[in-house]
DNA sequence: GTTAGCACTCTGGCATGGAGAGTGCTAACC
DNA sequence: GGTTAGCACTCTCCATGCCAGAGTGCTAAC
């Protein structure tokens, strides 16, 4: 009666880990539970389903697959698509023809750096038929660039700083009645001399010893001040926008059919928080992560898997690019179009810094 | 047998339309079809439930319920919600302590322009528990009100664009290896001495009259055809980004529960080309407009209702906010909310034009 | 014009039962 | 020893039938 024990202490062997595969390239493509029948017939094994039976057993035993019921096929554990990824992880490549067309896609927003971020996101989402994310590259530390003043109306300014990283951030401030374009104009070429290169610390420092009786000292002192309360706001904000598209395509899958499954997925989506978490980890790495289901830490995530990879320069500006679907995801594709399109966003960055 | 007809040709009655304005309430709130018993008890109509299903046969008749079978209770139909929406029309406000609550919140970011839209949609998602939608005030034509351009790199220049109407445009330009910042300082007040006020259209004029002898007279040209066409991918593009907020409230309404019907949903928001059309409709006219299910021209829309009402100057920059529910939607809210919030968005933005 | 009464209709939930898919175990096989 | 055929078993899925409940529309009386 006792259930014979195979070995199933033991590593598993070569023709295990084949049949493994099998089943998640099966699964992932059907989105069904697979059978022994199914695998012997779809995958030329030259063993019967008998023993196929056996080994879907032993990996059962070992955590890689599992049963939604007694009389169903099986599908993959999050230890199984695990490990997968790890067998693949290294190899996953982009097709060329597909690489050119990107490439091409870029190619057209060559100019338009802010528009970079949110491409990468769409290509991603359009070649792996999940949702493509994107964060814009962010510095550690804002540095500036230039400062302009530009009176909108009497009592109105816009004040521009375009940082190092080439982003653009911009408030409006209030002025005294009368005050010339001119005098603005002043104003922004002496804080220019004020700021340029230096973050939101520095120029706290340096507003502090402006002189009393420059002309405009007060405007000057009041602007600068502004700057610094601007700077430290974006340099706090660790993930200013993540930038998700094709979320249409996630609602399609046949996992998310009750729409309370997709629900907890957007609202995973929403709570940038962990997200965000994320997205420094993976800054920190050098090349894809994968994240898939319960090894999301939110419980809301625990249907989903991610693949990110930063890009960018560390030190410097760095953001992330990646794919949200479900577990049951194309991980060589997926992981071979992030990887793929990171690089790309770093040579962008690259001639940026050049 | 003949079914006796009622004066069915006949208008209806104050009574017929307070029992249809009880049915839709009702509707509102549970989401479940009306029965007779349902309305004498919780409305005290003061008649029996067999003379209400009378009046519930007329109200059929013309078009303004439904059934969705034979011993279901009464849903309105769009025509129903349409005749509600016209009663309150007029008359729909906010409560004013939600109204101090969202003048705080917008004092909050007074002075960054650029996420006024956002908190709209998001405020407007908040307090109607529906889908909050918002676009930037965009101008007909923009006017640049000032150029500038950075050196990031020894062959990359920034050009920011800062318009009339308070936004910003950057793009990347190469540049001669070795030009420097004061080339490049010098060429920014040629070009804005050249632009300054101006539109695309004059700018080309102005761009082709520049004389071949001045210093750097190529570098300025070449930027000024860029600054042409930079404006000129602005204008075209009619709406550029439509925001939206709250998703995930739509996500809960028992109507959108099986997911393909979110589906839809979610679709005809990802397809812009109707929301930025209507965009263009609401924005011509002065108030709060309502679209209620078959209203909308794409059969993704049929099942949703958009209250929308534009803000902004006509003539200068005009921007829309709005909500997007499924077309059982508190109606009175909804339109108050949108109201206040527009009216309040036109108050920000003329202080910018003051 | 209003109402009580009643027959009628349709949904939704629940139990039933058979077909189909796939398993795990046993015993025979190479 | 590993491999395989055979088979009983389990569970889902789907169709069917049935019943309670809700609500209607009609008729006849008020």
């Amino acid at each position: 009666m006792a259930r014979r024990i195979r070995r199933s202490t033991g590593p598993l062997d070569h023709r295990a880990h084949a049949i493994l595969r099998a089943v998640i390239d099966e699964y992932v493509a059907s989105a069904t539970p697979v059978g022994s029948l199914a695998l012997v017939e779809r995958y030329g094994l030259g063993v019967s389903s008998a023993t196929v039976r056996n080994i879907l057993a032993e990996l059962e035993l070992s955590g890689l697959l599992t049963h939604p019921h007694t009389s169903a096929g099986r599908i993959p554990t999050d230890e199984g698509y695990r490990w997968y990824v790890e067998t693949i992880m290294e190899s996953a490549l982009m097709p060329e023809v597909e690489q050119l067309m990107i490439r091409h896609q870029f190619g057209q927003v060559e100019y338009a750096s802010e528009h970079w971020f949110r491409l990468a996101a769409s290509t991603i989402a359009t070649i792996t038929r999940s949702a493509g994310l994107a964060t814009p590259a962010k510095p550690a530390a804002a540095h500036v660039r230039r400062v302009d003043l530009v009176a909108i109306n009497d009592r109105l300014a816009s004040l521009v700083l375009v940082l190092r990283e080439g982003a653009l951030k911009q408030v409006l401030v209030n002025i005294e009645s009368g005050t010339s374009q001119d005098t603005l104009t002043a104003v922004a070429a002496r804080l220019n001399a004020l700021v340029t290169g230096r973050t939101a610390t520095d120029i706290a420092r340096a507003v502090r010893r402006i002189p009393e009786d420059l002309p405009e000292a007060d405007l000057i002192r009041r602007v600068g001040d502004r700057i610094v309360r601007t700077l430290r706001e974006y340099d706090v904000d660790a993930v200013e926008d993540i930038f998700s598209d094709g979320l249409l395509n996630v609602m399609g899958a046949p996992e998310f059919a009750q729409s309370d499954k997709l629900r907890r997925v957007f609202s995973a989506l929403e709570n940038r928080a962990y997200l965000g978490e994320l997205v420094g980890t993976v800054a920190a790495t050098g090349d894809v992560s994968v994240f898939i289901g319960h090894e999301n830490a939110p419980a809301d995530m625990r249907e989903v898997a991610l693949v990110l990879a930063p890009y960018g320069q560390p030190g410097r500006a760095v953001g992330v690019v990646g794919v949200l679907g479900p577990t049951r995801m194309a991980y060589p594709q997926a992981i071979g179009t992030v990887r793929f399109v990171s690089g790309l966003m770093n040579e962008l960055i690259d001639h940026l810094y050049a």
